[in-house]
DNA sequence: TTGTACGCGTTATCAC
DNA sequence: GTGATAACGCGTACAA
């Protein structure tokens, strides 16, 4: 490989001549620039970031921690980040936890080490313990997607009780009464207010709630099968199901499809994402659709920003979320139809 | 942050030791290496990987490069990649370059100035220009899913022509002679052999390849929906339709629901990669199956063992499709239902 | 078995 | 304007 000596030699002047004239000095003139530049050109010289990053006590890299690159949910934040991050020049690197806690502080470490600029957070449950190293460590960071109540730290989330409130009075407006809803992990921030907002929605158009039609359980369509499955096979089943993610809802689908339901004939479902599974061909899921890439960018943005030295205010954005109408939400069978299927 | 000198203080020993005692040197005696590691410990250090890759000329990250996080194709493989790098220790730097070559390289110009070990490379066109740079400059590489006939290269691949194959033979086998073919690029060697292996198979069980009914276009849902709406347009539409792609497959769902065929009664649909979206409930998508997350492992493991030296003969896999028969194909309709449809 | 001294490629601080 | 020189943190010949 070739270095600024190389070129400082081929070109009669000194490294550090050569230095200010790849990072355009004011101190030189044009002239020698130029040609200094040329030469490196001709050499096929490329800056070793190593030994830059080595004296300037920065990598030129960001980390980016998520459970699954596999989940579309993800993939969407991470082309965001990864587009700006790109376009300002710097590096990032992917570290999939699995959900996995261990995983994740070992991920932690490795980033430490290759002394990473900053950090882009999303796997973080409400009693992720690696959060407060990380400030004491004065490692700038963004939680993405997923809210840390306790701790007073810069975030991009979607506004999940207002994205809740629109499935439900969607389905409301539409002529559903009797409203079911699966939720993700109780200790997820998003989760929760989801379920509360759900729940707010319904006793304000009057609705009780009813024993049994609403849980939690986790973001996965496993989850929304299994669920969906004890939900719709009651007698006083929901004519409606507002799934906490679009994976749930998924679940929900194959559920409906075991019981013998129809969707949106015989039962209307919404999920909430609007990942990139929900437009797909015969899903065609009614949802909550989040800027999810936008997440990623505004992240992105933020943390670089902050790293580049010229952001101060922290950042707390929510992001307001609308509703995408598809085709799996429908108003309610009739009353006869009722009767009939859930005496069937 | 501490570095070796300030363990070196605490412990009352050189920097050299502690380096030594960090990297397990035989040279130490056991009772100053455990010494000194816990004092590291204690003292919160972190190696400084930036100083150590200066020295060593490696940086401990592999870069990969693909199209579009977003494509479950590319997250696949990125997913098995970065789980060898991880147990490995590596760091993957992710590059996307939405298939734009001017993106790809700049993308491998930053990479270079990372001072990455290796590379993983799909994104890449038969005509791909930088690839003889990397030769060139010594960077150690691998390419996956994509096969470059012109260049020597490590590479790992799927049998595209036995998949295909796969494809027909299976539509064949449950009663379709009339069967089309959306494919991808032209210049893309997998979309090549699919293609030809599906004109070969048609030929061998005596089906004459019909004028119009095999198309090159690209690895796109709107592909998909173009040519399948193109195809089954025609008065003597195929009964049965090979997509080079799921993502194509799924553009033909849409043509076929626009153009009110219904899959598979009227129509039989075969995809491949077995992308997440073809199990998805209500696609269920028969489709020939690429081990594509294994593809992802087996490119960064091989990468990593050239890396640390430990491999010479260059990588040359092929690996084994199969069928997944889901819920897109059946036998074609009868005589009667055809001339039906077609005048429908 | 451990310490000394140097170099990896760059940037920054002095001089001139 | 430009050139020495000294860091940055670590690994490693060489010496002890």
């Amino acid at each position: 490989m070739v270095t600024i000596k190389d070129i400082a030699r081929a070109a009669g002047v000194s490294p550090a001549t050569v230095s200010r004239a790849l990072n355009d000095s004011p101190l030189l003139r044009e002239e020698t620039k130029t040609r200094i530049r040329h030469l490196a050109a001709e050499l096929g010289y490329e800056k070793n970031e190593l030994a830059r990053g080595l004296v300037k006590g920065a990598s030129g890299a960001i980390g980016l921690i998520i459970p699954d690159i596999t989940n579309p949910f993800f993939a969407d934040i991470a082309r965001g980040a990864e587009e700006v991050a790109r376009v300002r020049g710097y590096g990032v690197l992917l570290c999939t936890t699995e959900g996995d806690p261990e995983l994740e502080r070992s991920h932690l470490h490795l980033l430490r080490r290759k002394r990473v600029d900053g950090l882009l957070l999303t796997s973080v449950t409400a009693e992720d313990p690696y959060l407060e190293d990380l400030v004491r460590a004065n490692v700038p960071f963004v939680l993405v997607s997923r809210l840390v109540r306790r701790l007073d730290a810069p975030f991009v989330v979607g506004d999940d009780r207002h994205g809740a409130r629109l499935a439900v009075e969607h389905l409301i407006s539409i002529g559903h009464r009797r409203i079911g809803f699966i939720g993700g992990p109780k200790d997820v921030q998003s989760s929760q207010d989801r379920m509360e907002a759900y729940q707010v929605a319904l006793a304000e158009q009057g609705l009780p709630p009813r024993r049994g039609w609403a849980v939690f359980a986790s973001f996965t369509q496993d989850a929304g099968r299994e669920w969906g499955r004890a939900l719709l096979s009651r007698k006083d089943r929901p004519t409606a199901l507002f799934a906490a993610n679009d994976l749930i809802a998924l679940g929900v689908m194959e559920a409906a499809e075991e019981v013998g339901l129809r969707i949106p004939e015989d039962l209307s479902l919404v999920g909430y994402d609007n990942i990139s599974y929900a437009a797909l061909p015969r899903i065609q899921l009614t949802t909550v659709a989040q800027p999810t890439v936008e997440m990623g960018r505004i992240a992105a943005e933020y943390l670089l920003d902050v790293i580049d030295g010229s952001r101060r205010r922290k950042l707390r954005k929510v992001l307001r979320p609308h509703l995408v109408v598809r085709r799996t939400t429908a108003p309610p069978p009739s009353r006869a139809d009722t009767r009939d299927l859930t005496t069937g």
